[in-house]
DNA sequence: CTTATGACTATGA
DNA sequence: TTCATAGCCATAA
């Protein structure tokens, strides 16, 4: 069980990545953000070595097994902060409430405190 | 080769 | 500051 993230979006988009355990590599450094912590696709591209894939970063995350697989993909955010709109965990604000659960603080504007909650890698 | 799609990012108005 | 557009990479048709 595992491996197998990829292969099952193949649609037309993207996908193959995975072949390079490109999915499983942004499963992997997800699961180094700790709670109360946020990152950004484009940090978490650019630890593999690809700051431009961010949008395959996102593709990765939507099809994250989720928290069973240990992959918290709701601490993955935008770079300044928003939250993916429409497409996450079935509903909006839900990632929000994640977040505000591990203690993350969001601005009146509604994004993430990225002074405070950005994950830096040590 | 060109077009279309995509949980992104950067830039310009 | 917010909104809109372009660029980005990779794959499929």
């Amino acid at each position: 069980m595992h491996g197998d993230y990829g292969s099952q979006i193949r649609g037309r988009g993207v996908v193959g990545v995975a072949e390079d355990g490109f999915f499983e590599q942004c499963y992997e450094v997800v699961r180094q953000v700790p709670a109360g912590c946020v990152t950004t696709y484009g940090q978490v591209a650019a630890l593999l070595g690809n700051p431009r894939r961010a949008r395959f970063v996102g593709f990765a995350m939507h099809a994250s097994p989720g928290m069973a697989a240990g992959v918290p993909c709701h601490r993955v955010v935008f770079k300044d902060g928003s939250l993916a709109r429409g497409f996450a965990f079935g509903g909006e604000g839900v990632q929000r409430r994640m977040l505000e659960e591990e203690g993350v603080a969001f601005l009146p504007d509604g994004r993430v405190d990225m002074d405070r909650h950005l994950w830096e890698v040590l």
